[in-house]
DNA sequence: TCGATGATTGAA
DNA sequence: TCAATCATCGAG
């Protein structure tokens, strides 16, 4: 992966990192998952993202230079994994929501629980962060570099098979088309709508 | 320092 | 539908 590739808007690059793979070292062993489901955050004009109300230490790395990994802590139990996208100084990144284990699998099942099933290791965004091995201390790694996490083109994905819908899991601006996911792939989360989300009506 | 909140998950 | 569980953020 280069950084031509992650240095645009959010959402121009979300669909463009289903089937890109993610490994990720530890000294447990390396875990490849190839992803299949996406959300874009903007900054200052989406309401739903970290960094709409301006920079502070925790959404730093949005603010930063392409291709860095945003790891942040969710409800105090799960972390959630970003790719920032876009140029230095304007924050964006892409959640990654979803993913196929392809490498190491044994390991991943070994975090998540030995009756888990292979579909739903990475699928969700803190069981992907689970499944892969990430936690805060991944926070700002240089993905392109490689070293412990790496992000590498996987095979290439058919267009005809990326979907758009509205994101999940947020409770402003849940409307917008900002999620892509694979269709038909069984890793992707059929998650519920945010209980804060208000109707559309 | 205090109180409210959340890009979630799993079980009932 | 609800609880688990805590870092972060904004206000004072």
């Amino acid at each position: 992966m280069n950084v031509e590739t992650l240095a645009h808007p959010a959402e121009e690059v979300a669909p463009r990192l289903l089937g890109s793979v993610l490994t990720c070292k530890t000294s447990e062993g390396t875990v490849s998952i190839a992803i299949t489901e996406t959300e874009a955050y903007s900054g200052a004009a989406d309401p739903a993202s970290h960094a709409y109300r301006g920079r502070t230490p925790r959404n730093a790395v949005m603010f930063g230079p392409a291709g860095h990994l945003y790891v942040y802590r969710s409800h105090g139990l799960h972390w959630c994994a970003n790719v920032v996208t876009g140029t230095d100084g304007v924050a964006s990144a892409v959640l990654i929501r979803a993913g196929r284990v392809v490498e190491g699998e044994d390991l991943a099942r070994e975090r998540r629980g030995e009756k888990v099933e292979t579909a739903r290791l990475a699928r969700g965004p803190g069981n992907f962060c689970q499944a892969l091995g990430i936690t805060a201390e991944h926070n700002g790694t240089d993905l392109l570099t490689g070293i412990p996490v790496v992000l590498s083109e996987g095979e290439s994905v058919p267009p005809a098979l990326i979907r758009v819908g509205p994101r999940v899991g947020v409770s402003k601006a849940h409307d917008w088309q900002h999620r892509f996911y694979l269709a038909g792939d069984p890793t992707v989360s059929a998650y519920r709508l945010s209980p804060r989300a208000k109707p559309s009506g």
